[in-house]
DNA sequence: CGTCTGACGCACG
DNA sequence: GCGTGCGCCAGAC
């Protein structure tokens, strides 16, 4: 299976702390693979069907736009979850979205 | 096999 | 700051 992808998607985004998000290009280009940034959604969305949970709200655009939160049954779990993890959103947006994004590249600084 | 679509991102104007 | 167009990869028809 082409699990390489997916799966590294998966890692990354179950890494994220709580109260923290990150962005769908960060992931891909942390993976390897920054032009593929819409992959990272179309996976996240999959994983969302998987058992395997993963907290895919914690994942946003680049501009801190909840622009999942469609795909997640419904579009006010998403903002909900995130609300409850302290993050603070205002018209689908992340105020704070600079001071919760978590750079897996700087966070993970590449220890792996 | 050709074409469209999609939880994106970037360049241009 | 916003709308439009293009690239990107994988899947559905």
């Amino acid at each position: 299976m082409k699990r390489d992808f997916t799966d590294a998607v998966f890692d990354v985004v179950r890494l994220i702390p709580f109260g923290r998000v990150t962005s769908y290009g960060a992931i891909a280009k942390h993976i390897g693979s920054a032009q593929s940034s819409r992959m990272v959604g179309w996976i996240l969305n999959k994983s969302l069907n998987e058992k395997d949970k993963v907290p895919a709200h914690r994942v946003v655009n680049r501009s801190g736009l909840l622009t999942g939160k469609n795909s997640f049954g419904e579009p006010n779990k998403m903002q909900t979850l995130l609300e409850n993890e302290g993050v603070i959103i205002v018209n689908d947006r992340i105020v704070n979205f600079k001071t919760v994004f978590w750079n897996p590249s700087t966070e993970l600084n590449d220890s792996f």
